[in-house]
DNA sequence: CGCACCATGTAATGCGTTACATGATTTT
DNA sequence: AAAATCATGTAACGCATTACATGGTGCG
């Protein structure tokens, strides 16, 4: 999948390794990430595919640079991938919620500072929804102004990571106060 | 991780490779699931181990079943595995967000049609939440007076289900509303 | 002086999926 | 007569993580 991630930001410009991971980091990391080791890997089976083309870029007194680009069966790729709905929901995993789910002989009390653990870090993940992330999607689109219906889904993803930590942040309380209340 | 849901699941009782698969469908499924040959993998390496015992029991008329029951390192390392709180966040991911994310090039027919689909099939997963799940869960609980408190959590887990599929429905909606308005 | 950042990659391992293989019983 | 369920597993493959390996620049 990551396949396609890679692709998706080489269709904007071209890039190195170490670019695509900053890019990831800062747009689609709460939905996509991945180590930089396993980017590079898939630069290479993406290039050894012929979807992607390499040039180096030698640099004075900095390590040598390997720019990716998308070539057109590459941009193919992408489309085609595009337009193949889904149809199906996507199984998700949660460890936090499997661990809960088998905490019915814990501690009442380590079960509620986990629970308070979470609300603080999944309020602060809603921070920087509500107010980093805004300022980094107003800033790439205004570097150039086709990208203006880009940004408009790029909000509506920034936009359900803020409602799903709001949702969030809601569910922990109520469920702090059910194992407060009820929990022996 | 799968090998803390199955000492989870056979610290309740002992369970067949089969069984266990079972009652993951049943209960874990939205937040932990496995296929069934990860499970019998996974089952073999936890036995050896040392954290597991098997018995074979022949059926007449049927294939013989290989019941796994939790021993005391078993439940020690689930035990440890509870207690061993999470200090961050687990990264997610979510193919339908990462699509929308580069989908500023696609037809905005096509996009509607993939958000209303999402849209249906958020809201009938949503109806397994608030009509299925809660019998499913006082069934189970109601065939031992000792798993109170284990349901209490179940309850918890199917309660973010629930609201989980609430906010996304109500994201899509919103997403529907934006595109339909602003994507040209 | 040490740490973070820039920059690239390989190797080993682990977790999970898909495909393969078998065969009886029960339900439609 | 066909499909679903019960029941078990192995083999091949693919995707992702962790560890290993290197080395210069810039900042506090």
């Amino acid at each position: 999948m990551l396949r396609y991630a890679l692709l998706g930001f080489l269709n904007y410009q071209p890039l190195t390794g170490y670019e695509l991971k900053q890019f990831m980091d800062s747009s689609t990391s709460f939905f996509w990430y991945a180590k930089l080791s396993q980017v590079y890997t898939t630069l290479k089976s993406l290039e050894s595919e012929g979807l992607l083309d390499s040039r180096v870029e030698a640099q004075a007194e900095r390590p040598d640079r390997r720019v990716y680009s998308l070539n057109e069966r590459g941009a193919e790729e992408l489309r085609s991938w595009l337009a193949r709905a889904m149809t199906e929901l996507e199984p998700q995993k949660n460890t936090f919620l499997l661990r809960l789910f088998f905490s019915g002989e814990s501690e009442k009390e380590n079960l509620l500072a986990q629970l308070h653990l979470m609300r603080q870090l999944h309020q602060e993940q809603l921070e920087v929804y509500t107010h980093q992330s805004p300022e980094v999607i107003r800033q790439t689109a205004a570097r150039s102004p086709g990208l203006a219906r880009h940004a408009m889904l790029w909000e509506a993803t920034r936009r359900f990571g803020e409602m799903y930590e709001e949702m969030f942040t809601r569910w922990l309380e109520e469920t702090i106060e059910v194992v407060h209340k009820n929990f022996t």
